[in-house]
Order: C-alpha cells, then sequence, then structure tokens
DNA sequence: TCGAATGACAGCG
DNA sequence: CGCTGTCATTCGA
C-alpha cells in the first residue's frame, strides 16, 4: 500500500460505500486512521471530484455522528433529497435510521 | 454549552 | 516562505 495523503484515503473509502447506504465523518476518518473529521469534509470541500464533476465521490453519504447530514457543497438539502431516493429515511435534515443505514469502513467487531 | 484537537487551504506580510 | 484564521466535526467536562 503506497503512502496515499489523507485525503485520498478518505476519497478512496467513500467510493467503498455501496448505494442506499451512508456513513460518518467518524467512521471515514477512522478508515483513514485519522481523528481529523473536519479534515474530512474540508478536502472534499477544497476537492469537488464528487459526484457533481462527474466523478466517483459520494459526497452525499456522508453524514454527521448525531446524524445530521451537516454541510454540502451543492446544497445540503439537495443531498437529502437524494438520500431519501436511494431508500434511506430522513426527516428534515436529519437521518433516522441512521445507524442502519450506517456503513462500516473498518468493520468494528 | 464551550473549548481542544486535527488536516487542509486562503490571506497577509 | 511562514504564520494565522477558518472550516462540510467530534468528544469530554
Amino acid at each position: 500500500m503506497k503512502t496515499k495523503s489523507f485525503s485520498q484515503k478518505v476519497y478512496s473509502a467513500l467510493k467503498k460505500v455501496p448505494k442506499g447506504k451512508i456513513t460518518t465523518y467518524k467512521e471515514l476518518a477512522r478508515a483513514v486512521n485519522s481523528k481529523a473529521y473536519r479534515a474530512v469534509g474540508t478536502a472534499m470541500n477544497k476537492n469537488p471530484q464528487g459526484f457533481l464533476s462527474g466523478g466517483k465521490i459520494p459526497c452525499h453519504r456522508v453524514v454527521n455522528s448525531d446524524g445530521r447530514v451537516g454541510k454540502f457543497a451543492s446544497g445540503t438539502k439537495k443531498k437529502i433529497e437524494m438520500l431519501k431516493k436511494e431508500g434511506v429515511s430522513i426527516s428534515k435534515e436529519k437521518v433516522e435510521d441512521f445507524g442502519k443505514f450506517l456503513f462500516n469502513l473498518n468493520k468494528i467487531s
């Protein structure tokens, strides 16, 4: 495994998330063996290589540990609708069965 | 409720 | 080029 940048690892982990599932900044940060929860979102925001640019980074599948969608580049509400189309139950701006749709990147035992 | 920690970027000198 | 402030967050007291 080559020494990838922190952000690069985050993208790779996020790409692993299947459709209809979501993940949290905390899990992503843990996937890269870091605790820079903020850096995960910040790096994405600075690198809009997400689904908007024809990329493969489902930034909209990333939510906060509280189940909140947090903030998104193209509009938080927009992501909520997308997630709902994927099958995720969201109320207002918060995921209901958040833990149920959560995808374990680290597959914690 | 508030502050600290952590990674990256923009602005300023 | 180097430092500071801010940010798509989280945790502990």
